[in-house]
DNA sequence: AAAACCGCTTGCGATATGCAAGCAGTTGGC
DNA sequence: GCCAACTGCTTGCATATCGCAAGCGGTTTT
């Protein structure tokens, strides 16, 4: 730790490793899009990060303790980044600022899906989804069901209602 | 609203308008510390925020919609800086990265005693803080009892203890 | 009349950001 | 075995933001 800092307040202090435009994008990436190295988590970034920035943050995130890394057994150069308990503990921060957001921001319907369910599941889903990326990213045994695939099965199904409504915007 | 960013997710928004060292913090000490003009801000900020930056950040606040600013009928040069519901609403996020912080990060006891409250209260107490706010920001009828006043007190008794415990080391 | 206070601005050096290009090493196709 | 594509990440450089100190016109207090 730095120290940077002025005051033990905790939100000074999430703030002061958390807050800035970037590193809550990266664990987001990592924790609902599953990215895992950082290629993945350069080019399918919505909002493109530049890549020296993303280094940056990788970096800082990994010294703050939110992220471990690992090398990829399949290719030698390939390093895995993981969510530690501290960053899957991020979860009702995540699951806050997006019920937020989708009210009182210009969000688009296929990106506030998410934070749509989040919020509809409260605290009961959020330890599901957190027991489950204990075991993506820890070693913890794999839960019953996955909320990620539910997560990821609603976003795409708005994604495919836009297009399909972009395709035959005369349908009702 | 700028059209800087890119996605219309409700995280990247959220992070487009609060994600910064200082917003958060401003908000805060409006919220929890109660502090309405610009020099309370300025001068009772346990992290030293700059004058420039404050200006910024209470402008651009503004134009967010997070906050109103009224003149004080008491004082020609004086305004008062109120939170909007837009703001009030993010009680939740506040408790949500506060619990985080106590948690994860070397926060002061005194500094974490409110965040443990709000933690321990859930959004019950949080829907009761948020009432307030609104009597005390808008124009809602005073709800019965004050959050505000509990979750003051709680943290002046804890810098009271610890500045007895300061003061008589000897004694347990 | 003087001193303190009001919100806020200005100047300026230090730091962070964003973009494009590049690098050494690895892998996969042929 | 050869070359192209890909790996994580760095470097250079222009621009934007930050952080500090001083100051400004006006108001209020003493």
């Amino acid at each position: 730790m730095k120290e940077t800092g002025r005051s033990g307040c905790p939100i000074n202090l999430t703030l002061e490793i958390l807050g800035d435009r970037w590193s809550l994008i990266v664990l987001r990436d990592i924790m609902f899009g599953n990215r895992r190295h950082y290629r993945e988590l350069l080019a399918k970034s919505d909002e493109g990060i530049a890549s020296n920035i993303l280094a940056d943050r990788l970096k800082r995130l990994l010294e703050n303790g939110l992220l471990s890394r690992r090398d990829d057994a399949s290719h030698k150069q390939k390093g895995i980044y993981s969510l530690t308990e501290m960053g899957i503990s991020l979860v009702p921060v995540f699951a806050a600022m997006a019920d937020w957001g989708r009210r009182f921001l210009p969000v688009t319907p296929e990106m506030s899906i998410r934070a749509e369910i989040l919020a509809e599941g409260g605290p009961a889903l959020w330890d599901r989804f957190m027991a489950e990326l204990r075991f993506l990213h820890l070693e913890a045994p794999r839960p019953a069901q996955s909320v990620l695939d539910e997560l990821t099965a609603a976003y795409l199904a708005a994604v495919e209602r836009r297009r399909a409504a972009d395709v035959e915007p005369e349908a009702v």
